[in-house]
DNA sequence: AGATAAAAGGTAAACGTTTACATTGATTTT
DNA sequence: AAAATCAATGTAAACGTTTACCTTTTATCT
């Protein structure tokens, strides 16, 4: 790989100039100018990134760390093109990791991430004080917080609001006739699973229904623990008549469940998801669920950070998209 | 952050001694490697990877490219998490990029990952003879190809035998009764989608049936395709009584004409997709599918790439895994 | 005991950039 | 015409490591 060093050499310039024509800054004459640039074209010449990033303190480094939990999961795939996207738009790349929800593999991450000399971080947090998160916040490098958030944080996030998605959807079912609403949810540490539990409440409680216990379950967000979920609740002397399942891949689990019995939807029990799928339009019957903005919500953090970088001092903001009630045949 | 010199002049040593602590290597006694290790721990010093990278010619850079289509497809993120996994065992950190099957994508991040100094890069190529993949190795960079192939390269490679696989499920088709079978092919200048096509001439072969061209449609793997083939096939007077699609999200656009038309699957059309879906399961009927192992695809490749490294000079590995016919109810 | 070898650690250069500062030559000012 | 200013470019240090080579200390051999 030619470097900076051969490109002058053969320009005759020095390395400053090729630097300065690589930056296209400051004042260098077009004769010149076209010169090195002749010469970078000959040689093949590209900027060394590493070298580039190591010596540069302010000003960008063009790297981007994501952390998510599972790249597998369709919600945070769809986050991820948002914030590839982005910035690719802004010749920005993304170093890409998945945490597995694993506060060990987080903090590797964290530290490849920060030793990679990137210029912020985008993730959703593991946990609403997940430690090595907070941690990382205090060393100041810029992070934004993208669909799950932290306890009493003034910093930059991107959330969705899971309150009212989730009381959109059971309210919805009220309406429907529905009494016995089941609803299979997520770890109660992470703030999204919590938002969207008090929406289920608060629409239970706007029609003046009571909330029966058995009737909630909780789950890890994982397909295995949907099916477990919805099997126990089926299993009920009085079982619900509709679902709510409180995240895609538990909702798949459901999915399972119910046909493993042999049931039919909307008719023996009616199903509601939170998150959309891609495929929820060819499932028999299309699934009704709780669409999430999950492609605006990765490009808004990135563009969040990117403002973040281009003026650190500027206020916190705090962005709350709205879900949307997404109604096809399943309830 | 603390760097090398800092523990240095924290722990009384030269930054040498620090740095053969750091990589464990050569002979330093165990009393100054303990002091170093103290001071290091108290600094919470993380070596600085950008400046390793830099330095180091020979030896890891810890740092590994991945170039896939599209994250989105649930084939790549598994094979994707294959890679990942593999590379977090070692240590190693994984740049992950989306070409969307577009050359100057692919060239821009081929250009990032080159001058990030990566170890080695593993990709589907974007076609048989993609001009940017070839460029790229003969600059000598470690590629492994995955899924889709070069033609006529020694190199290392990890593909899934897609003839086989094809021909498998055509065959059971053809087993079950089915004399007219559309074919929704995704496009022909990647080899995956011609070897899948073989594999369907092959079955019609062997069973001594005629190919009838106008069941044969070629798509581009996207699933807005395979909705539009699957209704032109469903048109056809004598439409077909069986579908075989391609790839995974071809197989739901085709899905999607087929509920449309409240046509029933079995009865009325049976379906065979290739690639399996996390929610092959969850669907009604449940999807019969040609599964890829597109995990260990992934696996395979960077333990490929990873053994490249160790030893450049080793032979050039060709490895074909087997898809599984995993039978189900839509056919 | 003196010579030699081995072990442990130090010094400084190198990797490919950016950038503060210095230099040069031309242009403007007085 | 000398002084001052300015524009264009060059010089060299710095970023945080690794590593070839050198120095010092200690052990081993004859």
């Amino acid at each position: 790989m030619a470097s900076l060093t051969d490109v002058a050499r053969h320009a005759q310039v020095s390395i400053a100039t090729v630097s300065r024509v690589i930056n296209n800054s400051d004042k260098v004459v077009p004769e010149t100018r076209d010169l090195v640039r002749k010469a970078m074209a000959e040689l093949g010449f590209k900027p060394n990134r590493v070298a580039r990033r190591l010596r540069q303190k302010g000003g960008f480094r063009h790297l981007l760390g994501l952390i998510i939990p599972d790249i597998q999961n369709p919600f945070f795939a769809e986050m991820a093109r948002g914030v590839e996207d982005v910035a690719y738009a802004h010749k920005f790349a993304v170093m890409l990791c998945n945490s597995d929800e694993d506060l060990r593999k987080e903090e590797f991450y964290i530290d490849v991430l920060q030793s990679e000399s990137v210029d912020g971080i985008i993730l959703p947090p593991i946990s609403e004080r997940d430690p090595v998160v907070l941690k990382l916040i205090e060393t100041g490098v810029p992070v934004v917080t993208v669909d799950r958030s932290l306890t009493h944080r003034a910093m930059d996030k991107v959330e969705v609001d899971n309150r009212r998605g989730a009381f959109e959807a059971v309210d919805h079912l009220i309406k429907l006739g529905h009494r016995r609403i089941g609803l299979i949810a997520g770890r109660l540490n992470v703030s999204t699973s919590r938002e969207r539990r008090l929406g289920y409440d608060d629409a239970m409680a706007a029609h003046k229904l009571p909330v029966a216990p058995e009737y909630i379950r909780g789950g890890d967000f994982k397909q295995a623990s949907g099916r477990a979920m919805a099997e126990e609740l089926l299993d009920l002397p009085s079982p619900p008549t509709a679902l709510f399942v409180l995240n895609n891949l538990m909702t798949v689990g459901a999915l399972e469940a119910i046909h493993r019995r042999k049931l039919r939807i909307p008719g023996d029990i009616a199903v509601i998801g939170f998150d959309d799928l891609p495929w929820a339009e060819a499932l028999d019957p299309p699934l009704t669920v709780v669409r999430q903005p999950a492609y605006e919500v990765g490009q808004a953090a990135t563009e969040l950070l990117l403002k973040r970088l281009e003026d650190p001092k500027r206020a916190e903001t705090h962005l709350k998209l709205l879900p949307k009630l997404v109604i096809r045949n399943s309830c």
